[in-house]
DNA sequence: ATAAAAAACGCAACCAAGTTGCATTTATTT
DNA sequence: AAATAAATGCAACTTGGTTGCGTTTTTTAT
């Protein structure tokens, strides 16, 4: 089991460590998260949950993640949000650090962070006073293209 | 009056052009869009004629515009559509050609074509097949930071 | 210029994603 | 264990956008 590997336990400790209540469905959802390795929609969520969870708290809890530096969001091309895990190294519960686009596979809907080229500085470079900004890209990672 | 300045005749015959049905409302929208200089929202449009035409009519008459070039879809950070001019080098009635990112200022609304990167390439070095991506970055621009 | 064909328009109804208020249940703090 | 705080479910609502269909306007063919 190497270091980014979380067992039940672990994860459990995570939400209380992030400062996140630790109840039922919260426990599992963050497992979801960290068992799929994909960016995750509130449908991609509440089909996991057989629609058993009422989406209001599907809602609610993803903002109560995100501001815990748990997961980000990721806007796919199609105006949808998607959520995905932080790096521990980029967000805190006090700040989110995610000056990078976001791949996602048509195919396995895994999704890659693109952490290459630093965006805001490109543009800044050009007179603009950047506040906020966005790339994604979609298509076919390299396993998927294979097949 | 320079080559960028279009009259009413001109744009009129841009539509006939373009292949665009020549209508009442068509004729006042695609000047409003040259008259403007900025990215158009469905709400900005609906404002500017007073409500008087019926949203449908706006949302099918500027899926007319994109497939015939005229007009490209620019989204801006909040999941909401914007659309803005296209320049003659780029599109035709055939195929759309923005592989750049755009700049919308919160101030004004101009957006900016962000012609310098060509993230498609930049992206496939990394060894992801892309089929979409769309870049958005909003702010304040030169003239409206200045204020 | 006129008639036929094609496209645009308005209306009403609909859809999907996301939000809000409030009462009830569950978790955390003491 | 009691008090407090937070999470949940429900119903209702909002916003951006879509669909079907009958009527009007534009385009094309004569
Ligand atoms: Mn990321
Ligand atoms: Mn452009
Ligand atoms: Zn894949
Ligand atoms: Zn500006």
């Amino acid at each position: 089991m190497n270091s980014k590997t979380h067992n039940h336990l672990d994860i459990g400790s995570i939400l209380s460590e992030k400062g996140i209540s630790r109840t039922n469905f919260r426990t599992k959802l963050v497992n979801y998260f960290y068992s799929s390795n994909k960016s995750l929609s509130v449908d991609d969520i509440l089909k996991y949950f057989n629609n058993s969870i009422n989406k209001v708290t599907v809602y609610r809890s993803l903002v109560s993640f995100e501001n815990n530096g748990l997961i980000h969001k990721v806007p796919d091309t199609n105006n949808l949000m998607r959520y995905s895990l932080c790096r521990k190294e980029e967000c805190s519960p006090i700040s989110h650090n995610h000056n990078h686009g976001h791949f996602i596979c048509y195919s396995c809907n895994q999704t890659f962070c693109l952490e290459g080229v630093k965006y805001p500085e490109i543009i800044s470079m050009k007179g603009f006073y950047v506040k906020e900004f966005k790339l994604t890209a979609e298509g076919y990672c390299k396993e998927c293209y294979k097949n």
